[in-house]
RNA sequence: GGACGGGUGGCGGAGCGGCCAAUCGCAGCAGACUGUAAAUCUGCCGGACUUCGGUCCUACGUAGGUUCGAAUCCUACCCCGUCCA
């Protein structure tokens, strides 16, 4: 990435959170910035439409998921997933790194890459760096993840660093890819590179050298929220942070509890992404500015009142609790919709709150104003 | 009037002498969910106590009976279906 497509706008004075600015091909991105998640290219029970009603700038969705459906083939006739599903704002593509993890009965790691079986089909299908490179090249994202080796938690030391080696190596080969692909036919697709090594910080440590060795266009830390402690995920995500170049985006992936939120922006990263506000939007949690809320229990059964009193989304001023408890519970859709709506609306307002704290260098300050009213009345 | 079949916890529906406070599903109540195999999953779900291992009470249409022991067998009655007159 050329340095001018990077841009720090502000940083905090009392915390290493800073307000940047870069440049993707299809748009310019402001951090720290939230990414709903949308892994079959659709963020599930919203459309396009309401997406950028909620000034949603990004999301990210899923090579391994795209790769089955709707196919690689469908989408190459398409000219990429911006064009197929009608949407011009930045996409990132993850690169079937997680379902290294999460489908794990399903799949044989090899150091030419990974073996994975259908979870639709039962077919077998063999993902090397360079293949997932391509894929992504074909759905034309904007953002690249090199592919990678995520682990489980609790996992073995001699294991995790078997898998940061290999994480490398794959690097290695996904940048050389990326590079042969770029000379023959030019676009600005960037590609960022992921750090692993579980909870082990000479692991991260080692991982982290060899990753910003190869020269990425950003760097992800992967291998997070994968069931470990909380204070394990800081201690982690602390210890790296001090290492991780100013002058690039700096990615945690899979993290948006609130609270780690707050935490993991306050140690200097600019990008997250999560699927909580959607899927447990979907299961009836609403995220609200005094904490989560079950919409589904008993007592919103009765309640005439927003969601969120304070929320000026679309739900919050049309939808009682009443209602959307009751949309819930007799198995109506639009529940689901409203939920995902509402949760999404929350994380980029949180995520503008964010920037402007920063921007008036009060970041810790806010943070902690923020956190002691969403803990004051949890579910 | 007669012949079958059936009446089980809020509902549906198993069980057909002891391992039955009774499989399972639904409904109900709560919990979980962090680069999405998720409109999913888990737990509780007759009542009262409990040191959470249990203890006691009330329960399979109603009333009797057989039996050491009955939701399960017998008798009568009351309902509900289907068929025959």
């Amino acid at each position: 990435m050329e340095e001018k497509n990077f841009k720090i706008l502000f940083r905090d004075k009392n915390s290493f959170a800073r307000v940047t600015e870069f440049k993707t091909k299809s748009g310019l991105l402001t951090t720290p910035l939230f990414l709903p998640v949308g892994s079959s290219g659709v963020v599930k029970t919203l459309c396009y439409k309401e997406l950028e009603e909620l000034g949603v700038e990004a999301f990210i969705s899923n090579t391994y998921h795209l790769y089955f459906r709707p196919g690689i083939d469908v989408l190459k006739q398409f000219g990429g997933l911006h064009k197929f599903i009608h949407w011009n704002k930045t996409i990132f593509t993850d690169s079937g790194g997680y379902q290294v993890y999460s489908l794990r009965e399903l799949r044989n790691i090899k150091e030419e890459g990974v073996e994975f079986k259908s979870y639709i089909d039962g077919s077998l299908h063999f993902f090397t760096p360079e293949k997932v490179v391509e894929l992504q090249h074909i759905i034309d994202s904007d953002i690249a993840m090199c592919l990678d080796e995520c682990v489980e938690y609790p996992v073995e030391y001699e294991r995790a660093k078997r898998s940061v080696e290999l994480t490398t190596l794959w690097a290695i080969r996904s940048k050389k890819k990326f590079e042969e692909i770029k000379l023959k036919e030019p676009n600005f697709q960037l590609l960022f590179g992921i750090i692993q090594g579980s909870v082990y910080k000479d692991l991260r440590k080692q991982s982290l050298e060899q990753i910003l060795d190869i020269d990425f266009d950003g760097y992800a830390v992967g291998g997070v929220s994968v069931g470990e402690p909380k204070e394990l995920l800081y201690e982690i995500v602390d210890f790296i942070s001090q290492y991780l170049p100013q002058d690039k985006p700096r990615y945690l992936m899979g993290i948006g509890e609130v609270e780690d939120i707050w935490y993991c922006i306050g140690k200097g990263f600019d990008i997250v992404d999560c699927v909580l506000p959607t899927r447990n939007g979907r299961n009836g949690q609403a995220l609200t500015s005094y904490g989560k809320v079950n919409i589904k229990n008993a007592k919103y059964k009765t309640k005439d009142e927003p969601i969120d009193p304070e929320c000026s989304c679309m739900v919050c001023k049309n939808y009682s609790c009443a209602m959307i408890h009751h949309y819930f519970k007799s198995g109506e859709l639009l529940a689901l919709r409203l939920l995902s709506y509402h949760n999404v609306h929350f994380m980029i307002n949180l995520f503008y709150r964010i920037r402007q704290a920063i921007s008036e260098n009060k970041f810790p300050l806010e943070q902690k104003k923020f956190l002691d009213k969403y803990n004051s009345c949890q579910d």
